[in-house]
DNA sequence: GCACTAATGGTCCAATTCGGTAAAAAATTT
DNA sequence: AAATTTTTTACCGAATTGGACCATTAGTGC
């Protein structure tokens, strides 16, 4: 978590100050929900300002430019996660391989349900080849799939993971919990699903482990 | 399929000409794109233009504005897929539910690798509430989703899809199909995953019928 | 071929918005 | 109180916005 940002590489010869703190917190996440809402290019600084409750010449301020912004903004989001993911898994170590898959799905939905963007986000660079993406790729996706890969490929071979091109799988079970609630605005609409309800979040979690971990774990044998 | 247009309620003394049809076929097509990539707000009505090799001031000649462009383009993508979805459905008429819902996944799945717009047009709007998304709800999705969700009623009935809420069920399949494919630009860096290989997308439609549809149907008996 | 209209091209507009800068004012820290 | 960080206010020039206007061209119906 080093986002007290950018400016401590110049010279920071007296400390910053709390409501610096404070401000550039509130422009990272207005950010992170403008962006996620219109993309990068239909997003203007003034908007993230407003949104903030800030004065627009902050951002130039404090991150220098809207690029330099954006970045900051997806480095914090992606950090948050990172961080909850691995402290969930750190207290499961002990847990057996399906119930701690069950467990990352469970944080996932939960996350994705309280911090839409980050799903959002993603999907909006996605959209069409551009520099942000493969940043984002390569700085976050990358590192944050491929453990989840190998968890599911042990799991296929347990028999408890559904067969089949473990990468596809991974990216189903992504888009079955966190794009799902992405569309929350439509779910209740068109297929009547109002994901405010915390009973539906626990039925898509049930439903996906249903789903993509069909298996039951084999009986602990005692030489593994 | 009237999107011969908005023009035709003034009064046609005139035919159309066949140029003014293809113009409007490239401006629908155009905004479609752009719309789909940056969004309502983020779309210029100039960007779409450029996009179609035309100059923009035809859009207000033939669209009069672009909120009319974006309700057209939107009746244009979703009433050729609803087209398209009909048409091979007539031609199965005859074969079992299972065989029936499998065929129109795998439609789903060539259609959204050939036509990203017309999930990523949804995520779009679903990424805030606005007037179009409630129109887009009401007037395609509505329609659309309904006879699936009976479709999908009968094959958990029968033992042949997962059982559960059928309506988040459907949306899941929704996801991991068209939103898969939607994420085509990142899917190829992060996970190695190539949607423009054939072959992938056949690994995709197999996967989500073999999850989703794990049953076989029950052997047909005489009565029914 | 002629008259008429639909369609296009090119230009212009006024308004707004864009990202970013500069310098004064205020708030904190030392 | 002095020094420095942070915020505020005002402003910039450039670009873009959706849309209007009219002369020209192309196609239609006779």
């Amino acid at each position: 978590m080093s986002q007290e940002t950018i400016l401590e590489a110049v010279q920071p010869e007296r400390k910053q100050q709390r409501r610096s703190i404070v401000t550039q917190q509130k422009l990272l996440d207005a950010a992170i929900e403008a962006f996620s809402e219109n993309g990068f290019k239909g997003t203007s600084t003034r908007d993230i300002a407003e949104r903030a409750g800030v004065h627009h010449p902050l951002i130039t301020y404090h991150f220098k430019n809207k690029e330099k912004l954006w970045h900051a903004a997806a480095d914090h989001i992606f950090g948050a996660f990172t961080h909850a993911l691995a402290n969930s898994l750190a207290e499961n170590r002990q847990m057996d391989p399906k119930k701690r898959m069950s467990t990352m799905i469970r944080i996932y939905v939960e996350y994705a349900r309280n911090h839409p963007a980050l799903h959002k986000v993603m999907i909006q660079e996605a959209s069409y080849p551009n520099p942000r993406l493969d940043w984002l790729i390569e700085t976050h996706l990358k590192p944050l799939f491929e453990t989840t890969f190998e968890m599911l490929e042990k799991l296929q071979k347990l028999g408890v993971a559904a067969p089949g091109n473990p990468a596809i799988l991974f990216n189903m079970i992504r888009l079955s919990s966190g794009g799902l609630l992405t569309l929350g605005n439509e779910l209740k609409g068109s297929s009547g699903i109002d994901i405010d309800d915390p009973e539906t979040l626990d039925e898509i979690s049930d439903m996906i482990v249903r789903l993509f971990l069909p298996g039951e774990m084999p009986p602990r044998s005692s030489t593994a």
